[in-house]
DNA sequence: CTATCCCTTCGAGTGCACTTTAAGTCAAAT
DNA sequence: ATTTGACTTAAAGTGCACTCGAAGGGATAG
């Protein structure tokens, strides 16, 4: 039995990508979806693997410039895992930084609510004002 | 002795975005300085509270629209507590998904980095592919 | 005095990642 | 048989948040 195979809408529900992305995608070398004989593309489940392993890279805020790249080498074979690995590692970085803005900006978020959730519940005096709320978890 | 006051110049520096770009946020009605005789905009330590808060907001996904929305509903006074509380709470419910998603991208990426490390070590079978070793952490 | 900064309006330009259109042909599903 | 979906190329359009430029004039620091 042969693998499941997509054509282009099908598969666009699948990842969640329009077909003019991914005929996009194509464009730009990312994805190299068969055809069959009438030129027609058709993707099977490797594609699915591999276009959501693009989306995570993609997720982490790479570019696509920087998946391009990534995979201009990865065709490139074995002599190319050294600089692979050293992107994966400034975008591992990249998204550790933003998890921790992130968490800052929410941390503040966060007090706001409980500071306008106690000035509507009165358990915070009218006249303080949020940077002295502040100051009490410094 | 008065608080330090700075123009639009040693302010830009202070807060880390040009003065085209508050001149912007002033445009959008997000931040209103004071200004000397001659016009020249002057800032304080209130407004740099106000504009890193803004920041803060901003950092967690917060369009334009929605701070010009926030900031509308300020100006109107307590009577919008509500409403702002409502607003910040999606925006945190929004910061924590994203967060959610980079976590999750970011151990993938770190999964293929260290994939990528055990076959420059030779500790990954040269056979095995990313899928396989994947199922490991299952 | 002179270099540097600041002011105004406002329209145009930038960068990124899509997104859509046009025009015409061909394939597939019901 | 008919609707729906797929194909092509090349170019233009979109949305967001800036970012800059022109033109002309006033202010301030060293």
């Amino acid at each position: 039995m042969a693998e499941k195979q997509y054509k282009i809408g099908e598969f666009s529900r699948k990842v969640n990508l329009s077909s003019f992305t991914l005929r996009y995608y194509e464009d730009e070398g990312l994805i190299k979806p068969r055809r069959n004989q009438n030129g027609q593309r058709f993707y099977g489940e490797q594609d699915v693997k591999w276009l959501k392993f693009l989306l995570h890279l993609k997720g982490t805020g790479m570019t696509m410039a920087e998946l391009k790249q990534y995979v201009a080498w990865r065709a490139q074979g074995d002599a190319t895992i050294q600089q692979r690995i050293k992107l994966l590692r400034r975008v591992k970085q990249d998204a550790e930084d933003q998890i921790r803005e992130l968490e800052n900006n929410l941390a503040i978020v966060n007090h706001k609510i409980d500071w306008y959730s106690g000035k509507l519940d009165e358990t915070i005096n009218a006249d303080e004002d949020f940077e002295q709320y502040l100051k009490k978890f410094e």
